[in-house]
DNA sequence: GATGCCAGCTTGGTATCCCAACTTGGTATC
DNA sequence: GATACCAAGTTGGGATACCAAGCTGGCATC
């Protein structure tokens, strides 16, 4: 492995996972420090995580994009057009056996499972389902989506229930597909989407003074 | 302006308007020398137009992006989703007189403009439709796949009748944004892309020979 | 004590150097 | 003539040196 694509790779660790908050600064000096590279390979995986959102120019110098809630508000409205129209793509093959295999991986996942599984599996789940439909680009477009949603997502589901009601949501979505309902999948998939959506923005707005109270920088709508 | 911004300028000019090949292999230091800069611009210039697709890695090295047919119709499939998706957010817009400023910049071209020029106001209008909706996902989702789709689309329009075609059903969709006619714009926009997508797999089939011969790499469907 | 200013430090941008891996061309050997 | 092999060159990946711009802190001035 590449020096590049392992700064890369664990500098995108660290901002998933809030081990460096939205809205801190960044140098490039600190970062090569930090993982034992110099600048060049510390530049190109500055450059690429800029184009996924992840990080930003802030005039001179880079920051770790905030949590925006208008910006999620967007990709949620971004995520339903794409997966929507992946979905009825996938609805339309003749060979659907790809489900199965989403379907093992969301029976991977038990009540001894860790939450951060559940999340990681669920996020995977519609990275999977837009990769049946064949078309790279609706499924990159679906991966970059939950990419930026990621650091989110961990404050949309405290409670068991509405886990629960996702994985059922889920498994409705596949036995549509299976049967090649497009429309009736396509519905379903909407109002999880949207469902999701609401939680989400909902649970960050109530959760904004907390994430500021840890330094996470959250703009508002 | 940066050196880093110019090269990257600079080079995709050139792989845009075709002075640099499709498939053509592409060197750090021809391009260090050919624009006058060192190779950190270069570098960051080339990881830049990678995420664009127009450059790739050729196992070690560099690739100027091949014109790929089964690329060209997946974009297509991709393109329609988002337009139909930010066109709908916009007619439910209170207001919608940006339509005003597209359908003047429609109105600039006349038969005295350069073919050229017909072409990047037709790529626009896509492109500033969609940046109507308000939704920034959606909006550089088509202003990037217009982008890969703008090497081909030189081919797209030979005759005269198919270009006035492509600007009444351009005014039509406007027209039915301007009423709020949700439905109709999406039927009409969704035509318009099939029958573009249509034109470009013709046309680009029958010009493999001619683009080969020019020494131009065409991945076939 | 407030304020203006300057030296020094930090930062990203750029240039340049080094290196390992690969390519290539020729050559010695059979 | 075919082939194995080696040397020289080329390439991208990485490291480092240097620079200009901007920030900071402290000092002089009022």
């Amino acid at each position: 492995m590449s020096q590049m694509q392992n700064v890369e790779r664990q500098l995108r660790e660290m901002i998933l996972g809030l081990e460096i908050g939205p809205g801190e600064r960044l140098t490039e000096r600190w970062i090569e420090s930090r993982f034992g590279a110099s600048r060049t390979p510390v530049r190109a995986a500055l450059l690429r995580l800029e184009t996924e959102g992840l990080v930003g120019r802030d005039g001179r110098g880079w920051t770790v994009s905030p949590i925006n809630l208008a910006e999620l508000e967007q990709i949620a409205v971004y995520r339903e057009a794409v997966e929507v129209a992946a979905l009825r793509l996938t609805c339309r093959l003749d060979d659907r056996s790809g489900i199965d295999v989403i379907e093992a991986m969301l029976a991977s996942c038990d009540d001894t499972t860790p939450r951060e599984e559940w999340h990681r599996v669920g996020m995977d789940f519609h990275i999977e389902l837009a990769r049946l439909s064949g078309n790279e680009f609706l499924f990159r477009a679906v991966r970059d989506a939950m990419t930026r949603l990621s650091r989110a997502r961990w404050l949309e589901v405290r409670d068991e229930t509405a886990l629960h009601r996702a994985w059922a949501e889920h498994h409705a979505i596949l036995a549509a597909v299976r049967v090649g309902d497009a429309d009736e999948a396509s519905r379903l998939l909407s109002a999880h989407i949207g469902g999701s959506r609401e939680r989400l923005v909902t649970s960050l707005h109530d959760d904004r003074r907390g994430l500021r109270a840890r330094g996470f920088a959250v703009v508002a709508a």
